[in-house]
DNA sequence: AAGACGAAAGTGGTTGA
DNA sequence: TCAACAACTTTCGTCTT
């Protein structure tokens, strides 16, 4: 475990932990002390993927929220329920029950090895616990309801993993998840639309602030810079110029403008490869950003400064 | 020589008839 | 179901540092 007193940046103690999305961020300087808390306890859980996959006799229960068959039993076995029902009714709810143990003995090996493949790459991306507990609710519910069929189970994981973290305002790309899972980006995304139109689920569409700190620290660049950056995109959404364009992109070409103003210069080519665009998608929104919030000023002064 | 810039053509996805 | 459309990418040539 880590113990913390101070921030390493600027000495403060005001550290803010979020487990959400498995940071510690210092609220003084903003600097992004761990975002890796995940990792806790990733030994045991690689251990089971692996074994799960060579021999199908490993027979004990897996002991971690994402057992293949929750949800599943629950749904129309519980005893209790019985008391509420009339004698006309038990038949039927013995019927249910019956169908509803073919249907999990059927999909069970299904749900296992889906379930294994999902903490592989979940914790390949180092996602946060409660995205991949998502992740794991939402496809158990589109294996109940035949979603997966005509589908590879891997791409109806990725798509289960993106629309988790979506939720969970940790977004990350479809190119990282493709890369992570092997699957194509377009058929993660295919399969995404599908899968959260079919349950109903309704996603936010992603705010790119949820992507700075990320870029930024892979960037390493500074607090500083970081939160200039936010600030930045917050006008940028004021004057209208993030509707209908990737969130990625204007994140990454408000962190190229906030590196560019604090004297901490990246190459577009840089910001374009973290944040999984291209460097013309960068030059365009930069040039907005410029024209629209005359920061052209700022970088002016330090280019001087530099002098 | 490397990075920044811009034009032009191509790609995949959304929308509206 | 098809065509128009916007956003983004790829590619390539030119300018700047």
């Amino acid at each position: 475990m880590y113990y913390i007193k101070n921030c390493p940046e600027c000495g403060g103690i005001n550290l803010f932990v979020n487990r959400e999305k498995g940071e510690i961020i210092c609220k003084d300087c903003g600097l992004v002390i761990e975002d890796k808390m995940v990792e806790f306890g990733k030994e045991w859980r690689e251990f089971e993927s692996d074994s799960g996959q060579q021999t199908g006799r490993r027979t004990g229960a897996p002991m971690t929220y994402t057992q293949f068959d929750q949800g599943l039993g629950t749904e129309v076995g519980r005893k209790a329920d019985l008391f509420n029902l009339g004698s006309k009714d038990r038949n039927k709810f013995f019927r249910l029950r019956k169908w509803q143990y073919r249907i999990s003995t059927a999909i069970e090996r299904n749900l296992k090895l889906a379930l294994a493949e999902l903490k592989r790459v979940s914790s390949y991306l180092k996602l946060p616990k409660m995205v991949e507990e998502e992740a794991a609710m939402i496809y158990t519910q589109a294996v109940q309801r035949g979603l997966v069929r005509g589908r590879s189970m891997e791409s109806v994981v990725s798509g289960a993993l993106y629309a988790a973290c979506r939720r969970h305002e940790v977004p990350r790309t479809l190119d990282e998840l493709s890369e992570a899972s092997g699957i194509e980006k377009k058929e993660i995304g295919r399969t995404y639309r599908f899968v959260t139109r079919e349950l109903g689920i309704t996603i936010l569409p992603s705010n790119p602030a949820d992507y700075i700190a990320r870029f930024a620290s892979s960037l390493k660049l500074s607090a500083e810079t970081q939160s200039k950056a936010v600030e930045i995109l917050e006008k940028a959404q004021q004057a209208e110029l993030t509707s209908g364009r990737g969130p990625t992109g204007i994140a990454a070409a408000s962190l190229y403008v906030s590196a560019l103003i604090h004297g901490e210069k990246r190459t577009q080519r840089e910001v374009a490869d973290v944040a999984g665009v291209t460097e013309v998608t960068i030059r365009n929104r930069y040039k907005e950003l410029l024209d629209k919030l005359k920061l052209d000023k700022e970088i002016k002064k330090t280019k001087k400064r530099k002098r």
